[in-house]
DNA sequence: TAGTTTCCTCTACATCTGTAGAGGAGGAAC
DNA sequence: GTTCCTCCTCTACAGATGTAGAGGAAACTA
C-alpha cells in the first residue's frame, strides 16, 4: 500500500537525517516515487508527522509478554532486538522529543506499558509497585537509550549478538530485584 | 557577549521547536538582533549547531561531585536540577540525537562521567565495577530522560519539589546498591 | 457503452533557508 | 588627520519547502 510505503519511508528519513531531513520531497525521491506522491497523501507536514508517527506505534503494539520462567531475559532479548532495529527505535525517540512541543503525538505515542511494569514489580514482590513499575519502566527505557545513542553507543557490545544479550540481562536482573 | 547571546538563543529555540526551528533568522528575530548577525557570526549551519553544541557542553563542565555523606541524595539533587534546566536538557538531547548521524557532535558532547561512574562504583562495593558504572550512567540517563520526555514526564512529581527529590532519591538509592 | 469516482501525477507559486559579499560606523594605530 | 582594521548591518540570490489545484488514467457502476 502507497500509504504504508511513504510512513516507513519517512521512518528511515527521521532515523537516519532527524527531523529536519523529513519534507515531503525527500520522502518522494527516497521511495522512488513520483514528486507530490507524499504532498498527495499527507497535505501538511503536520499530517505527515503524524502518519509516520503512528505507524510506528502500530508496529509496536506487538507488545512485550515476558515470559515468566525467565522474566530478564525475555526483557533482555526484547531491549536488544529494539537495538538491532536501530531506525525503528532513533525514529521513535525523534517523535518523542518532538511530542514535547507537539502534544496531540503524546496521546499516539503512549504505547507505554504502565500497568504491566506495575503488574510485574507486584509479581516480583516489591513494596511500591506502582513506584517500583515506573523505575523499573525509566530503567529499561535509559538502558536502551544508554546503549543506543547514550555513552554506551560507542563502547557497549554489539546488538544483536549473545554478548549484548546477556550483558543487558545482568543490568535487568538487577533493576528486577526487590 | 554577541556570540553567547546567539548560542543560549540557539539553545532555547532547539528546545522549543526543535532542530526544525534553528534557522539563522530564528535565531536573529529570537534573540532581537538585526537580520544576518547570526549568518555572521556562524557563515554554516553546521556551524550553528556546533556553536550551541558546544555552548551547551561549556556550561556543563561544572561537573558532578556527589557528597560521599549523601551520594544517593545529591545525584538526586543534581538529576532534578537538570529536570528543571528543562531547555537546556532537552536541547541536550537533541544534540545526542543530532551526533548519531554528524558523528562530530560525538565529540563535543562527550560530557560522560564515565570514570566516575566506574570509581562509584567501586567505592560501593560492585563486583564488577566497570560494568556496574555503565549500568548506573544508564539508569540515571534514563531517569532523566524517562521524566523528562518518557512516560513519566506527565505522571511524576513536578521537577523542582521536595516530592520530586525525594522520588528520585529513592530511585537513585535503588540503583547503587550492589 | 457511457458516466462517475478514485487515485495519482504534474505543475505552480509564495515563502523560507543557507550562504555570500558589499559596504558603513567607529575605534585603534600611526 | 589619515589610514587601517574589526565588527556589524543590509541586501542578494539560488535552491528548497509547504501547500494547493488542474487534469488524466484507471477502476468501478449502471
Amino acid at each position: 500500500m502507497r500509504r504504508d510505503l511513504i510512513t516507513d519511508t519517512a521512518i528511515q528519513l527521521v532515523a537516519e537525517e532527524g527531523m529536519r531531513g523529513l519534507t515531503h520531497r525527500a520522502v518522494d525521491r527516497r521511495a522512488g516515487l513520483p514528486e507530490g506522491s507524499t504532498s498527495a497523501y499527507f497535505r501538511t507536514r503536520k499530517a505527515l508527522v503524524e502518519g509516520f508517527v503512528e505507524r510506528l506505534a502500530d508496529q509496536e503494539r506487538l507488545d512485550v509478554v515476558p515470559d515468566p520462567d525467565d522474566v530478564a531475559g525475555s526483557i533482555a532479548r526484547t531491549l536488544d532486538s529494539w537495538l538491532v532495529e536501530r531506525n525503528r527505535t532513533l525514529a521513535r525517540y525523534a517523535a518523542m522529543l518532538e511530542a514535547t512541543h507537539h502534544p496531540e503525538l503524546k496521546s499516539i505515542l503512549v504505547h507505554s506499558p504502565r500497568e504491566q511494569a506495575t503488574a510485574l514489580a507486584t509479581m516480583l514482590g516489591h513494596e511500591d509497585p506502582e513506584r517500583a513499575g515506573a523505575h523499573l519502566t525509566a530503567f529499561l527505557e535509559g538502558l536502551l537509550f544508554y546503549r543506543l545513542v547514550g555513552g554506551g553507543s560507542t563502547v557497549g557490545p554489539t546488538p544483536g549478538t549473545e554478548e549484548s544479550v546477556l550483558d543487558l540481562k545482568n543490568a535487568v536482573e538487577k533493576a528486577l530485584r526487590p
